[in-house]
DNA sequence: GTCTATATCCCGATAGAC
DNA sequence: GTCTATCGGGATATAGAC
């Protein structure tokens, strides 16, 4: 049992001592490799107690799934002031933030997206990462609108892009880090920094 | 048990429908969430002579990641003549769909990255991937010398920016499809075709 | 809301015949 | 090289007391 699993069990909130374990553990191996009885411990409960509470182990990795998306929604609402540009920067840079301070939730989101993307391709784009997405083709747009980027380019695959190579660093940041040559991801900041800088000047 | 694996049996080749059928299971769900007795179905075998051939689950799974690997690297090999420019353009463009012709072993190997990638990283750069990375840098070296490729711009970096684009469409493809903006992801082809052009030109 | 005890099933691995 | 039978353990889920 972890810290704060066992302060929210000090209070008596058994369903989020529940909750917090569950994500960590099924972001980190995955829906099928889980057991009840590894939350059960790590949270300081009973496994009849979970079930208790969510009904079935899918049930639980359903509550577990939503909390994760109504978090990373909430922490993408602000967007600072300014430039069109500088808040195309300022977005990508706070977003691949708040991956590396979240990490439990973006696995869990990406597992999902990795696992049943293709089955449930339509539900997810629509209610998962459709209004973020939207909201970053959004600011392309208004860079193009103010004359900081150019009018030939799709604003769609602008977007892709900036978020494939978030996504790309959180994941195989781990990897990347001992390739030659790619010292750059070393630190996020200053990777988000370049590939936003070789985006907006291009290679040739 | 598929066609292809009645096909091996047939030809008393046991090892290749076991190996065949694992790492179509191991792919599309891991490691863990896959049971022997769901490869011995699909191969055709008993549970019992994939460890009389293979010793354990983990062996198993060793031997079809080993063959991934070598078959994502024999794809590789061959490299087109012509003008750097083109030879980038040509071989990011193979690469993205051999991606799509073999999903199962391309998928086995990012699961290793996303599941091990923290513990296994400077394995798993030196030993699986560091190779063809490295060919992608050289080749944009090669546009730098040419004067195809502007000096400022970090090879590893622009490598890494085409990878991701690449892994990204072959993840979450069937999530990109249905968002409205991003309809370049619906042809591999075109997609990479724009996400070069948008790196080589710049957005500004 | 939380527990213990248990039912039922499936897992990986072994033993040994053919 | 392939099989059947089986072991020991852990899985999800249920029943019912506190």
């Amino acid at each position: 049992m972890n810290q704060s699993a066992r302060q929210a069990l000090r209070r008596g909130e058994g369903t989020a001592a529940i909750l917090e374990a569950a994500e960590a553990l099924f972001s980190e191996q995955g829906f099928d490799a889980v057991s009840l009885r590894q939350v059960a411990e790590q949270a300081g409960v009973s496994k009849a107690n979970i079930i208790h509470h969510f009904g079935s182990k899918e049930g639980l990795y359903i509550a577990v799934l939503r909390g994760a998306v109504e978090r990373c929604d909430a922490l993408l609402e602000s967007l600072e002031e300014g430039e069109p540009l500088e808040r195309l920067r300022s977005y990508t840079r706070e977003n691949l933030r708040q991956m590396f301070d979240q990490p439990e939730a973006y696995r869990l989101l990406l597992r999902e997206v990795l696992e049943h993307g293709q089955e449930r391709g339509r539900e997810l784009a629509t209610r998962v990462v459709g209004e973020s997405f939207a909201r970053l083709v959004a600011l392309v747009r208004e860079g193009q609108d103010a004359g900081a980027l150019r009018r030939e380019i799709d604003p769609g695959l602008m977007a892709i892009v900036l978020v494939a190579c978030k996504v790309f660093l959180f994941q195989a940041g781990g990897v990347l880090r001992h390739l030659p040559g790619a010292e750059v991801t070393q630190d996020p900041d200053r990777y988000m920094e370049a590939v936003m800088t070789l985006l907006l000047e291009g290679a040739r």
